[in-house]
DNA sequence: TAACGATGTAACTAGTTAGTGCGTTAACCG
DNA sequence: CGGTTAACGCACTAACTAGTTACATCGTTA
């Protein structure tokens, strides 16, 4: 007697295969890191079988890599389509920084795969050759940024580029990956929709003051 | 042929053995995380014996919850210890960003075990009855120093003292637990202690700009 | 000193997990 | 249509892992 006649065996089709299993690994090691993720648990979510995670991508790791690096290169591509270049400094500015706390926040696994990624050292980053290009855009963009905000008088000088990124990823990062221990910690819902409207507008005033001259 | 003569039997101290055993979960905990954490390391690295965590934590679970607990006792202990409503605003202020990022930098333990805790969404702080009326004495004290700056004309009003608490946090945690991915991205050693000192150099401009009102 | 609880050890179990061997079937091409 | 290749799936294994059982020994006190 034949068991699956009532679903009729699905095409072949090698990319939509990897994109299922790709789409699947990326929520399963968000939501539980690298060593708490399980092989069999991506291969079920991925409607696939185990076999063909193995056949296409080799190992639990470098499955983890390329799933990171899809996620790198995702929001450099978004920041590019951002434009900054085209806008007024301030107006670049404040784009950017909402952009930015908007793609972590509809994209939280964005931040988890990092954390993990960090606890293992960038080990699998550090293998990686598809991600070398894309940063060196962004910090030329806010590079430019603040040169021509220093010229036309609206940003104060001697302001490093890199630091300006770092520091407008951290207060949006921090309080986004922090939420939980965060809400018990301060005893409010740090995720409630007026309590992150209100982190954003904080977090523009940060930058803001930090980088214009006349408040 | 007797194995062990060579170390003498350790004199039996309970609470030594504990201490032991917590420091050992510290460490691997904060190495590898709680899922990529082994029980079997935690007891070979305390120089004990798996049957002793069991007997004096119950669970890994409930191990991982006493390191963390320990962790959040250990910071706001020392923030305590600050005394910062006996100096001026200012100098109150810089001493808590500097203190904040230099207990980052000597505990990075710290970080990652807060990071494990979100992975697993705060489940065991939420079961925790130790660390409830710590946070509290922090708020507070930022508060009343937001309120002293205030009144003597050096800090702008309105501003929410947990919103800059998660600020001076921010800026410091996320630039040393994403040193990894940073330092490869950035293309530069974020681990540098020149790097360091002009990171904590920006983060002092970033929070004191924030909350001085004349530059 | 006998008894008993606290401290310690080693060996074991039941379940899990990353990775594989091998056979099957669909699609494509001559 | 025959045959080759790539996609797919089942069932297995070798190693690992949280937690336990059974037992030994130390130290204190009745």
């Amino acid at each position: 007697m034949p068991k699956n006649q009532d679903t009729s065996p699905r095409p072949r089709d090698a990319e939509a295969t990897q994109k299922r299993i790709l789409k699947a690994a990326k929520k399963e090691f968000a939501k539980n890191g690298l060593s708490g993720s399980r092989v069999d648990e991506i291969a079920e979510r991925a409607d696939a079988n185990k076999r063909m995670i193995y056949h296409y991508f080799g190992s639990k790791e470098q499955l983890f890599q390329t799933v990171l690096e899809d996620a790198y290169l995702d929001i450099r591509a978004a920041e590019q389509k951002l434009a900054l270049d085209e806008m007024a400094p301030k107006d670049a500015l404040e784009k950017l920084v909402r952009f930015t706390w908007t793609y972590y926040l509809k994209n939280p696994e964005f931040i988890t795969l990092v954390n993990s990624e960090n606890l293992h050292r960038a080990k699998h980053l550090k293998k990686s050759t598809r991600i070398d290009s894309a940063t060196r855009r962004l910090v030329d963009m806010v590079a430019d940024l603040l040169d021509r905000g220093v010229k036309s008088g609206v940003f104060r000088p001697g302001i490093d580029p890199v630091q300006l990124n770092i520091t407008i990823a951290a207060i949006g990062y921090y309080y986004l990956t922090n939420q939980y221990t965060g809400s018990i910690i301060y005893k409010t819902n740090l995720a409630d929709p007026q309590a992150l409207n209100e982190r954003l507008d904080f977090n523009l005033q940060t930058i803001m003051r930090l980088v214009c001259l006349a408040p």
